[in-house]
DNA sequence: AACAGATGTTTTATTAATAAAACACACCGC
DNA sequence: GCGGTGTGTTTTATTAATAAAACATCTGTT
């Protein structure tokens, strides 16, 4: 019953990962190229032009984009800021999978990319302070860090551990 | 264009948030009240009991739930799987994001609440690992919370900042 | 000027998840 | 038996994101 409000936050988000996309797609190919139209962007995402067209269609409305004579989109204030919150958090969340972690490239990208419009500001400031904190190559998170990734098995013993307090979930399958 | 094939994998999940919690809200009311039917798990989740009618009966065809002659639900084994690879996922991010970050427990709760499903199992283990180690309470990690925690503010320098290499994060704010 | 190609939009359809309303059924009390 | 309540399903509608196809427009070449 406490978890009723809880669970439908997800549809509440200011943006859907689509909409992300999109203006990540308007940000790296006007960057790239100097400009960005429908088409460029439906390219782009591998998406069709009428997809593209609707989906911008809708974010010219909400003022995150904006279009000039040529056709040209670009981000507006509010677009840009969206997509700078996006692609920060994304490279954080990235970074700490990667490079403390040690989960393989590729997913440790793919994990970031579904989750990078979903943390909410004070997750993502919190974890970049961390990550800085953990590679800032001062003794302690330097002899941390090496400590972890020498450590081959740790606590595998269900009784006595940490974590689960009722349940064990060590190789993250387990009953409930 | 590398990017098109790594943003579309967020609709190729095998469940979605919606699933998720329907699959977990019947795990919930089976082991408090001995039995999950379509209208509790409507009330629940807060849905019309015609919402949670149909998606039942899309994870009825899809077999991750099956029914009894008193309507009565249960979860299969392959949707027993995926609710314990998710409320582990959702266990261990809280976990991490409350215990280590210090996020704000309602909002650790939110944000552990829209990933839990989206994170790979490897992404999943790792993390666990990493976790309890943090939270061994042996030596080195000990010594390192502390210092994390003890730590106002790190790495105000955008010069030498180990994470960012062009782009500057610390706000999460920075113009691309 | 005419045609070809690229571009942008609109319309129609699909999928997933929802609400709302109508309907069917069962059980319970009297 | 009758009425009310709870339960489950179905139908209709909505929203977001997509595809596909038709259409309109613009541009560049010859």
């Amino acid at each position: 019953m406490a978890t009723s409000d809880v669970w439908k936050s997800f549809e509440e988000n200011e943006i859907t990962h689509s909409v992300a996309h999109h203006l990540a797609a308007i940000r790296d190919l006007s960057q790239q190229h100097g400009y960005a139209r429908v088409s460029d962007v439906a390219r782009y995402l591998d998406i069709t032009r009428g997809s593209a067209s609707l989906t911008l269609k809708a974010l010219k409305q909400k003022n995150y984009v904006l279009e000039d004579l040529n056709k040209h989109l670009r981000l507006s204030e509010d677009g840009q800021r969206v997509v700078d919150v996006v692609m920060a958090s994304r490279a954080i969340v990235q970074k700490f999978l990667q490079d403390v972690l040690r989960v393989e490239e590729k997913q440790a990208e793919i994990d970031a990319c579904k989750v990078e419009h979903l943390l909410s500001v004070e997750t993502g400031e919190k974890l970049l302070h961390f990550v800085r904190f953990l590679m800032s190559e001062a003794p302690i998170p330097e002899r941390f860090l090496e400590a972890f990734w020498g450590e081959k098995e740790i606590c595998h013993d269900i009784e006595d551990c940490p974590i689960c307090e009722e349940e064990c979930l060590l190789h993250l399958h387990v009953e409930s």
